[in-house]
DNA sequence: CCTATTAAACCTGTACTACAGGTTTTCAAA
DNA sequence: TTTGAAAACCTGTAGTACAGGTTTAATAGG
């Protein structure tokens, strides 16, 4: 009793429909993250096309974080990943179909609620972890590399203790971007003054989330990204 | 003077090395959607890699929709496409990694914030477009496929009219996971004076768009979403 | 009977060849 | 200059081969 058999192939499209096939074969066994799906030959055998077309059927998930693919080892359900989105936003903004702004202000819609949530749902730990990081991103004031990581970290800590997935997916991917543009946001800040006073609002929103008062720190948030997107501008980059 | 030139690769894994040679490659040429990048053959030679990689990196890139394959054409660099985040969240949910709720409700953090933007950006025609689907709910409602593939298109014109594509992205990635659960709500929903209400909010909320007012427009989409999230709670879903 | 070790079986990663069939470019004829 | 056809180019799929990593099975020892 095979109960992992899939139907062969037809039509024209080999690979898109090994991809859907292989897809849909997660989903009708409901594996979860970790199991192992068939071999490539295995595969090959019973959607019947040559293990190139499986193989670029895997790669093909294993881009898109469905599937974790290791050397000897059969393939394996992908916990969830901001990767994949992150490169779509990426390519979105090295093509000129996204700018900055934008991202600035999907993040500042996303964040007031995850910030509004954290403080609502944040555990103990979690409310250290965000308060540390706005604490590192003051005790490092020196070193801007030091104070972007805990930014961007303190921000994903957020969003990670909103418990909504969705929204640590969607913020994770906006990293990879904002790491290269917040450097300029940083410069931009006029003085230390400035820039001290952004540092004193990520602690005051990490004390709202530790709080546990959404409206505050869902407001802290909105200010934030107003200074954020002030300096940005003041850059030229927007 | 061959400006696409790339270094070849080493290290470990090939296939992820060429995936981020090619992205390179587009980042530093400037390629633009529909741009063509070098053939397979000149990008096995130039990485120093065999085709069987290259294939594989391409398709890879092929899933995360950075660039599009043909049959005896050469890859072009893709314009932005919800499809690789869609495969995202289908993922999160088939495998429990995500519920139905949390799409819910960054959906409704989302959409609040896209029915605000179109109200203030929308044209003529995408004003025009938004209630005709909203009209179209109304006049097909004995068809539930109709009147989800209305409401379903409604909230993407909304999205799109925003004109921030990043909304529209994930709004569009959520499109295929809401197909599955939308009748779910509309069955649950005691009674056709429930459903027509439904479509009413829709029709309100279209004129708030082409009437220009932002704040009107805000409060129906969560007025909307309070509803969707009520009539999946009495259906059990969540 | 249980555990540790080792050998065998299994599996993926990469390279290469071959060819069908689609696309683009070139070139010659009108 | 335009048209049309041939040539060159390119991708899609299949298949073989083998190195090296992983899992399973078997064996030995307690």
């Amino acid at each position: 009793m095979e109960n992992s058999s899939t139907q062969h192939l037809t039509g024209a499209d080999f690979v898109g429909g090994a991809v859907t096939a292989i897809a849909r074969f997660i989903r009708e066994n409901d594996l979860k993250p970790g199991d192992r799906l068939p071999a490539e030959a295995k595969l090959s055998k019973d959607l019947q096309v040559s293990r190139t077309v499986i193989r670029e059927a895997l790669r093909s998930l294993a881009a898109l974080r469905l599937v974790e693919l290791g050397a000897g080892k059969r393939p394996t359900v992908a916990e969830l990943d901001d990767a994949s989105f992150s490169m779509t936003i990426e390519h979105g903004v090295v093509t000129d179909q996204i700018d900055i702004q934008q991202i600035y202000d999907a993040r500042r819609t996303i964040e007031a609620r995850t910030a509004a949530l954290a403080a609502l749902r944040r555990t103990e730990g979690e409310a250290r972890a965000i308060l540390g990081h706005a604490k590192a991103m003051e005790e490092n004031f020196g070193n801007s590399d030091e104070v972007m990581e805990h930014d961007l970290a303190f921000h994903l800590a957020i969003a990670k203790a909103s418990k909504n997935p969705v929204f640590a997916l969607i913020i994770g991917a906006f990293q990879g971007v904002t790491r290269q543009t917040w450097p300029i946001g940083w410069k931009s800040r006029a003085n230390d003054d400035e820039r001290r006073a952004m540092n004193a609002l990520h602690l005051d929103l990490a004390q709202a989330i530790a709080a546990g008062d959404p409206q505050s720190a869902a407001d802290l948030m909105n200010r934030h990204f107003d200074q954020s997107i002030k300096a940005l501008l003041n850059a030229g980059l927007i």
